[in-house]
DNA sequence: CGGGTGTTTGAAAGGCATCAAAAAGCGTGG
DNA sequence: CCACGCTTTTTGATGCCTTTCAAACACCCG
């Protein structure tokens, strides 16, 4: 992936459409398995890719360790990713869902700050709810409602200024320490262990 | 993992605890990068497991190609899963998900069935809330109408009869025909794409 | 400068959460 | 073996948040 931007998503037997998520500029996708796909893929604006082989990368894969490792890495984001999504969808309300939805697109597209930024949001409002499992409205609502209480600012259709990142954070449910994604323990099993 | 049953879970910084999922005897868990976790694993009933150093698991996979083919079948149905769970949170109601955590779990202890099934669920019901969503009040009263209408006949409090599995996959969404999981097309991209 | 799509706002309804209390399991000790 | 007490589960009543339905508004393109 070059430049750009698409949503990945699925369709649900009734209809409904859920998107995975969406995929920007210097980012990888498709790492999956022969003939398997997760989602489909649907361009939001005009994209540049670049296309691997599954057989040259799997060429690729084998001979380089170092490759693998990294591999390991990108697949070990993707799953906290997914994962930080069944947090935001089965935990949160709106404004939490969209405040979470702004910080961590705007952790990707530039580098974090804590000041007020500019970003992108190429993608409708629908997307955005399908993404985030709210309505066209909500997602509205929330909107008007942080911009209201000075959080935000629309610039045009699809562009968004945060001001005071703090606070989104704080909505967010991103401790401010961290840099906002798995803030996670080591396992600890509890009753009958049995090792080796 | 041989045997038992654990809950793998975030605690969000407000105390809110979100279950990623359950493992059950015979899966593989905690495939993961060195020193980084996803959830925190702890034990539901008395467990069973079998550890492998990662130094270990590294070799064996720098050593076999058929081993790493595996592994990220692995990988890439835990990623499928976390996606199934995303759907159901972002899209579905209380009724469907309680439906698709039942059916769910049915096809993974047993073999998948179309007639009635006895399921063992060892979670609490706080357990299943906290994986779907939902309140414990939310789960009871579903799993109540479910019994009311005659798809489920709760044995004790972690056995539960599944009557008219056909029904259950419709409510869960699962098209009678695929088993259940990752009904998905190939990806296909719309405007401007440059392969090679 | 329209026309059409995408977005925003409003009013009413519905579903899930919350608070509260009764019922059912389950382990303990008599 | 049964009774007791605690925890877990179930049920009930009420309220809030999100959805739904509807209409006004803004933006983009020809």
């Amino acid at each position: 992936m070059l430049e750009g931007c698409l949503r990945l998503y699925r369709i649900l037997p009734d209809g409904r459409r859920a998107i995975m998520g969406f995929a920007f500029g210097g980012e990888l996708l498709g790492v999956a398995v022969p003939r398997r796909y997760l989602s489909t893929a649907e361009a939001v604006t005009p994209v540049r890719v670049r296309r691997l082989a599954r057989s040259r990368f799997q060429a690729a894969a084998d001979a380089s360790p170092g490759l693998r490792t990294q591999l390991l890495e990108t697949m070990f984001r993707e799953m906290s990713a997914a994962q930080d999504h069944v947090v935001v969808l089965g935990q949160m309300g709106a404004e939490e869902r969209v405040a979470n939805f702004l910080v961590s697109t705007a952790c990707r597209t530039n580098a974090d700050q804590k000041r007020a930024i500019r970003i992108d949001l190429p993608m409708t409002r629908q997307d955005m709810a399908d993404y985030l499992g709210l309505t066209i409205e909500t997602v509205c609502r929330t909107l008007s409602r942080l911009r209201r209480d000075g959080l935000v600012e629309p610039m045009g259709r699809h562009g968004m200024i945060l001001r005071r990142m703090a606070d989104l954070r704080l909505l967010a449910g991103q401790t401010d320490g961290d840099e906002g994604r798995s803030e996670c323990r080591p396992v600890s099993i509890h009753p009958t262990v049995w090792p080796n």
